[in-house]
DNA sequence: CGTTCGATGCACT
DNA sequence: GTGCATCGAACGT
């Protein structure tokens, strides 16, 4: 079942939690990918100042001001895209962004896309459960790119699905890659799944 | 083990 | 011109 608008539309530290277990599909020409979701990050508000609304809106950050159910992917370090699901009320900026998946389908095509990165070329595989460990990773195996940035989740070829898989235990602790906000616990993790991203 | 650092593009000031 | 919501290799203990 596709997760509808309203699952979307609802105060973001819900959405991130339940979204722990939801399978991400993209339905590329290539063929389908997706992956079981086990670690997500709140961005909540202009008064968070890790989020990228902390400066007001800007041409960037317009997704999080928009309706919720929606993709906003953006490019960081000039090299990796990074995918989050907009939350709350139009008009709130928030949104949650996906930091790692649990390989379910397509991960032939996952390997393919991983090895053709510029730095893994003429380099061993990467191992299925690192496939799309880290937000960075996880695009770049399921294809997303720019080009998905402010695409519904509720239809067409990116979706989100509950599939019935239990979350597991959670763990919520400060969310990585930021040099502000971290006192916040708005990192949440299934606990000891080996797709997680950070120190192995 | 640990820490440092280069690659790389673009929105923002 | 600056600074990233990263990744992975290279170096130092």
């Amino acid at each position: 079942m596709i997760l509808p608008v309203d699952f979307y539309r609802r105060p973001t530290l819900e959405v991130t939690r339940e979204l722990l277990g939801k399978v991400l599909v993209y339905k590329a020409t290539q063929g389908m990918t997706a992956g079981a979701i086990v670690e997500v990050e709140a961005y909540i508000g202009e008064d968070d100042p890790a989020c990228h609304a902390a400066a007001g809106p800007t041409q960037r950050n317009a997704p999080l001001y928009g309706p919720p159910g929606r993709a906003y992917v953006y490019l960081n370090y000039g090299l990796h895209d990074m995918i989050n699901a907009v939350t709350e009320e139009a008009g709130h900026p928030a949104a949650v962004l996906i930091r790692a998946l649990e390989p379910l389908d397509g991960l032939a095509l996952m390997r393919a896309r991983r090895s053709q990165a510029p730095w893994r070329k003429g380099k061993p595989p990467v191992p299925d459960h690192e496939l799309c460990r880290g937000p960075g990773n996880l695009c770049r195996a399921m294809g997303i790119t720019l080009a998905d940035n402010l695409r519904p989740l509720t239809r067409g070829a990116l979706t989100i699905h509950d599939r019935g898989i239990a979350a597991g235990q959670i763990v919520w602790d400060s969310r990585i890659g930021i040099r502000v906000g971290t006192e916040q616990h708005w990192r949440a993790t299934v606990k000891g799944h080996r797709s997680v991203s950070g120190k192995k």
